[in-house]
DNA sequence: CATGTATTTCAGAAATTACTGAAATGTCTA
DNA sequence: TAGACATTTCAGTAATTTCTGAAATACATG
C-alpha cells in the first residue's frame, strides 16, 4: 500500500467500517482514497494506492457509481475513467442518505402498505395488523419529513441544524398536538376496561 | 415455518433486508416475530415459528440485546427468558438511531479526530488533512443535532417533525447564517488568485 | 447433591461473499 | 483493420459468515 501515514491511517478505517456501512473493505478503502485524494485518479492508480487487483477496483467502482458516491470524468487526451468524490460534503451526505433510504427504508415501506391491503384480519392477525399499520405510519412521518427536509438548499439547512431543539422556542403554541395512535396489546385493552 | 400468512410475509421481508440492516436473516426473523407478537416469546417458541436451530436462536437473541432491541422479561413460575419488543415504536426508533450511530459513526469521528491532531502535516497531505477536518466538523455538527432533537419528548418530536420544514416560517431572519467552511482543492486555489 | 430444565458455547459444516488472474469485450488511432 | 490500451466479465479460490448438533454450563428444587 503506496500511501501517506495519514493516507494510510484512514483509508484502513474505512475498509474496516465498510462491512458495518454496507460495503466490503475494498470498496471502503477506495472510497477513501478517492475522497483524501486533491484531484480525480484512474483505477490504475487506485491499484497501486492499495495494492489489490484490477478487477477487484473495476467491481468497486461499479458499486460506488451505482451508490452515486463518485462523479466519472475524464482528462484531455486520455482515454481513461477517472474518478472523484463531490468536494461539497453536503452533497455527500444527502446522497448517503438518500441511498441508503432507497435500500434500507423503502422496501419495507411498500412490503408493509402491501399488508396493510390484505383483508380480511384474521382476528389471530389482529394486534400484528395494528403493528403493521403502526410502523408503516412511523416511516411515513419520518420518509415525508425527511423529503421536505431535502428540499431546503444546505445554508438554511445547516441554519436549522445549528438550531438544534431550539427551533422550539420559535414555535407558538399553535393548536394541539395530535400524538400518533397506539396499537395496545390485549393485556392492556383489558386493562381499559 | 408456523406462521400466518401475514405474519410469515413480514418475518421473510425482515430476513431479507436483514443483511442490508446489519443483521443476519435469522436476526431479522427473531425481531419480526418478537415485533409482531402480541406479548413475549420464549426462545422455543421462536425456534417453533421460524424452525432454525435452538443454538441459533439464541445466538439471534444475544446480538438483539446488545442492539438494545429486545426487552428480556419473565413470567411467574417460569424460569424461561421471555422476549418483547417495545410497545412503543418511538422508543425503537431511538434505539435503532442511537445503535447505528455507535456502530457506524462514532469509530469514524474519533478516528476523524485522532488523525487531526497528528502534526505536522506533509504538504501531500494538506488537502487530506483539510478534508479530514471539514468531514469531522460536519459529523460533529449532525450528531450535536441529533443529541439535542433526541433531548425532546416524542410529543414535541413528532410535532418538529410534521412540521418539517415549514419551522423556517416561524423564524425570524435573525443575524446572518455562517456557512461551513469548505476545503478547496489546489486547482480551485490557484483560480482564486 | 442428584435431577431436570434452560441457556450458552463451540467445533465443524454449509452458505455466502470477496478476490484474483486470465480471457473477453470495447474502443481509439495509426 | 490491426494493434495498443482500457475496462469488464467470469470461473475458480480464498475468506468470512452463518448455522447446526452436541457438549458444557448454569441453576433451581426435590
Amino acid at each position: 500500500m503506496q500511501l501517506s501515514p495519514l493516507h494510510q491511517d484512514f483509508v484502513l478505517h474505512f475498509g474496516e467500517m465498510g462491512s458495518r456501512w454496507g460495503i466490503n473493505r475494498t470498496v471502503g478503502q477506495i472510497y477513501a482514497v478517492l475522497f483524501l485524494n486533491d484531484g480525480p485518479l484512474n483505477a490504475e492508480q487506485v491499484v497501486e494506492k492499495l495494492g489489490v487487483s484490477r478487477s477487484n477496483v473495476s467491481t468497486g467502482l461499479k458499486e460506488l457509481q451505482a451508490w452515486n458516491l463518485v462523479r466519472l470524468t475524464h482528462l484531455p487526451n486520455d482515454r481513461r475513467d477517472y474518478f472523484t468524490t463531490p468536494d461539497d460534503l453536503w452533497e455527500i451526505v444527502r446522497t448517503l442518505i438518500e441511498e441508503r433510504k432507497k435500500r434500507e427504508i423503502d422496501p419495507t415501506l411498500t412490503k408493509l402498505r402491501e399488508l396493510q391491503l390484505q383483508s380480511p384480519v384474521a382476528a389471530e392477525d389482529q394486534y400484528a395488523h395494528d403493528r403493521v399499520a403502526e410502523l408503516g405510519a412511523l416511516i411515513e412521518l419520518l420518509t415525508d419529513w425527511y423529503s421536505d427536509m431535502n428540499k431546503l438548499e444546505t445554508e438554511r439547512l445547516v441554519q436549522l441544524l445549528t438550531l438544534g431543539s431550539k427551533v422550539q422556542k420559535f414555535i407558538e403554541t399553535t393548536g394541539k398536538i395530535v400524538p400518533l395512535r397506539r396499537s395496545l396489546s390485549s393485556k392492556q385493552k383489558k386493562d381499559m376496561l
